[in-house]
DNA sequence: GCATGAAAAATACCC
DNA sequence: ACGGGTATTTTTCATGCG
């Protein structure tokens, strides 16, 4: 029979020493499937050097069977290798696992000159060839075959078929079921090999809202209770907020120190840490929300709470908060309890309401770049193109390159204007409409149409990068080429279809979902090309972009100046110019004629403040919003009473145009924090670990708390951000410093946030007009004043 | 020993 | 674990002074 289903999750097991894929599914009718499909086999290829005969070989390979039982077939292909036609013979064996055991003899033989693709493993090989993606419709011909395996679905077939990819963009209705922990410990941060979990709470798109609670400090009943509902509820979905590195982790250990086993998946199997790092539930996705935190760069310090309040999923006024370091207290008080309850209820809560604002969109990314919807969200932006690339290049015939390592040899970027600093009127900037892969599109920058020093010019002629006389052939089109062409053309035809759709209806956001994602993975593609971790890693690739980049921006500003523009500012695909619609569109005229590029204005400020520095500005919109840029208000680094005094001082400057109320602003802010009026949430000073604590070579403030943090029973890891105030004290500032938690207001030293932090950012704002720092603090006489 | 200033380390931003 | 360009703060280190 027939059947039509969409792909969930896949995953690879071994049955008799036969490779089986096994693909999770929801049909047309809303059953949930597994299939099973035996029929697929692994290989791999072995490169020739030139002038060798691959008869000769294939024979040789034949006559050493039984060193290599588990060859099943030897051809000889025609593949291509960087662009390069190649003789390969392509492998086939039996069961993966040997795959680079043979692929490593095998590539010692003289003839042979490198050894692919072995890498390559058995689930996402079987989705290369197939075409097969996650989160996509794909039709298959099937048997029933319920007693293969017991899973918790509703059928289980065998495949007689390769699964083959329909278009269709309805998402099934698929159950989505979100939980979050909260542990207990008298002191320190919870460690799982003493202290409880004393409660989950878990939500459901189907309307549940359950919480499992202790007594007693017992968790065993909580998680059994757990383990039962998400079994009865069988999601196709996991979501939470940290659940990779904390929740499962830690649930994971208790299930086993209360000898219980955490039968969440639809088979009898465990989670697991995978790959990237991602904890996999056979059957099901597991998602962690945090993962695709990365795409809301606005948000600074990636909590629950500050996620859902962006989102506009629960907005903090009306959150119940309580510091982990408080569980304790309030789970120990009968009367506080129930506020922990109903924290944790939230949780769970806004775990719902974010997964309904991003899971579109991992789907949309899971189903571009063929990544299974619980990898893709671990998986670095680097290994999300490169699956997307490794699907392309199959379909073309080129070999998927080894990862080796190469040296890091940096290379030229963008151009950055320097501003002169002051107020300018009716600003607009153009922009280079996806700089980068336009001119790669435009020049065929790719890493199959590179060509080396040592090669001659090909006869249909090459492209040249002005400066690092890159030289790139003309003909035929490359690798990368092709694959931006077609995303830019899918984008423009999704926005398109968008255009046309009712913005709150399902189809909208899925295609918005589609659109986004694709716009990410054509933005990546230039810094892949120069990533050396990259398999495609060609650096005269990226380089080649950034010089026509350079040479473009350049030229731009020269007809503009000809044209009469006038250029205040630029950074590598744009340039600020006073505005004069008609002189913009010439020159927009003028770009597309001689680089066949897409220029246009952007955004049109009416009134636009340039300090001295590139890179920081901030611009005020037709619609009476501030655009800041680069400035303390939109760093995560600074306290919130030099962001929060910053902001207000250009919206006054900006808006008012009033120096003097700013610096009237700036007494009573001053003032104000001496008074202590300023929550303490204000003084908070969050700094990531970018490493090991061990690894810093000088004693930084950040780095001082988190040493402290860790000594009190917190567990840190790179990454994570170490939020701090600074204390009374003399000496170096990391000597006064302490971890927010572990301070009080009397111990905060004022004069440092005064300083310090508030009037460097707002003199910044306010050295445009000359006026000095002395004059931002308040007088005496303001300070009697308020003091009488 | 200490003030001073330049260099290095560190972070987070822009595009 | 996608690129380079940039501003900024704090620590560290070299240097000159006395």
């Amino acid at each position: 029979m027939k059947l039509r289903f969409w792909l969930l999750d896949v995953n690879y097991e071994t049955k008799d020493a036969t490779p089986e894929l096994w693909m999770w599914g929801i049909d047309t009718k809303g059953n949930r499937v597994l299939i099973i499909d035996r029929n697929f086999k692994s290989y791999f290829y072995l490169v020739l050097e030139e002038n060798t005969n691959p008869e000769k070989l294939i024979k040789e390979i034949q006559g050493r069977k039984n060193e290599f039982p588990l060859i099943l077939k030897t051809e000889q292909v025609k593949k291509k290798y960087f662009g390069k036609p190649v003789n390969a013979l392509k492998v086939t064996v039996q069961n993966p696992e040997v795959m680079s055991k043979y692929a490593n003899i095998l590539g010692k033989i003289e003839d042979v000159e490198r050894c692919l693709e072995d890498d390559v493993r058995f689930s996402m090989r079987y989705l290369i060839d197939n075409d097969v993606s996650p989160c996509e419709w794909h039709e298959i011909e099937v048997e029933q075959a319920e007693d293969v395996v017991e899973a918790l679905t509703d059928k289980v077939y065998l495949a007689k078929s390769f699964p083959e990819r329909v278009e269709e963009v309805e998402v099934p209705k698929l159950r989505v079921l979100g939980f979050s922990l909260i542990c207990y410990s008298e002191r320190g941060m919870p460690k799982p090999d003493k202290d409880p979990v004393v409660i989950i709470s878990v939500a459901t798109n189907a309307g549940d809202e359950k919480q499992f609670v202790a007594e007693n400090l017992k968790d065993k009943a909580v998680i059994a209770d757990f383990v039962n509902f998400v079994r009865q509820f069988n999601p196709d979905i996991i979501v939470g907020f940290g659940t990779n590195r904390q929740d499962w982790p830690y649930l994971i250990q208790r299930a086993q120190k209360s000898g219980l086993k955490l039968h969440v998946d639809r088979v009898e199997t465990e989670p697991h840490t995978s790959v990237y790092g991602h904890v996999s539930v056979t059957g099901r996705a597991n998602i962690d929300l945090f993962d695709f935190t990365d795409e809301l760069p606005e948000v600074k310090l990636k909590t629950l709470e500050n996620v859902a309040d962006y989102l506009d999923v629960m907005k903090l006024e009306k959150r119940t908060i309580i510091e982990d370091i408080e569980y304790a207290s309030y789970w120990d008080d009968e009367e506080k309890r129930p506020r922990l309850l109903k924290y944790s209820k939230e949780n769970a809560q806004c775990i719902m309401g974010i997964t309904d604002a991003l899971l579109d969109f991992a789907m949309q990314l899971s189903s571009l770049v063929s990544l299974p919807l619980d990898h893709v969200g671990t998986a670095a932006v680097g290994f999300r193109i490169e699956w997307y690339l490794t699907k392309k290049a199959h379909r073309i015939g080129e070999l998927i390159p080894k990862r080796t390592q190469h040296p890091y040899i940096p290379y030229k970027g963008g151009i950055v204007l320097k501003p002169k600093k002051g107020l300018y009127e009716n600003v607009a900037v153009l922009d280079f409409k996806a700089m980068y892969p336009s001119l790669m599109i435009t020049y065929n920058i790719s890493p199959d149409t590179y060509l080396s020093p040592k090669e001659s010019d090909p006869p249909s002629g090459v492209n040249m990068a002005p400066k690092t006389k890159h030289r790139f052939s003309k003909e035929p089109a490359g690798f990368y080429k092709e694959i931006l062409l077609s995303l830019i053309e899918e984008r423009n035809k999704t926005k398109a279809q968008l255009e046309k759709l009712d913005p709150k209806s399902l189809e909208h956001r899925v295609l918005d979902a589609r659109q986004k994602a694709v716009k990410v993975i054509t933005n990546a593609a230039y810094g892949y090309a120069g990533w050396i971790g990259a398999r495609w890693y060609v650096k005269p690739v990226a380089e080649a972009a950034a010089d026509l980049g350079r040479h473009t921006i350049q030229e731009t500003i020269e007809i503009a100046k000809e044209i009469g523009l006038e250029v205040v500012y630029g950074d590598t695909d744009s340039i600020f110019i006073k505005y004069e619609p008609d002189k913009a569109v010439k020159l927009a005229q003028k770009i597309d004629e001689k680089f066949g590029l897409e220029i246009k204005p952007d955004k049109i400020y009416v009134r636009i403040l340039f300090t001295e520095a590139k890179k920081r500005y901030c611009g005020l919109l037709p619609n009476g919003e501030l655009d800041i840029v680069g400035l303390e208000v939109i760093r995560g680094d600074w306290a919130d009473v030099a962001r929060k005094s910053q902001e207000k001082v250009l919206e006054i400057l900006l808006k008012e145009r009033s120096q003097k109320k700013a610096i009237q602003y700036v007494h009573q802010y001053i003032a104000d924090l001496r008074a202590k009026k300023a929550p303490y949430k204000d003084l908070i000073i969050w700094k990531a670990l970018t490493k090991p604590i061990e690894k810093y070579a000088v004693k930084a403030p950040h780095v001082e708390a988190a040493k402290m943090l860790k000594k009190e029973g917190w567990e840190i890891s790179t990454g994570d951000k170490v939020g701090y105030v600074i204390t009374s004290g003399t000496g170096r500032l990391y000597t006064r410093v302490k971890p927010f938690m572990f301070a009080s207001y009397e111990d905060v030293d004022i004069e440092y946030y005064v300083t310090h932090q508030l009037v460097p950012a707002v003199a910044r704002i306010l050295n445009v007009f000359d006026v000095k720092e002395e004059e931002l603090f308040p007088s005496k006489r303001t300070l009697d004043s308020f003091l009488s």
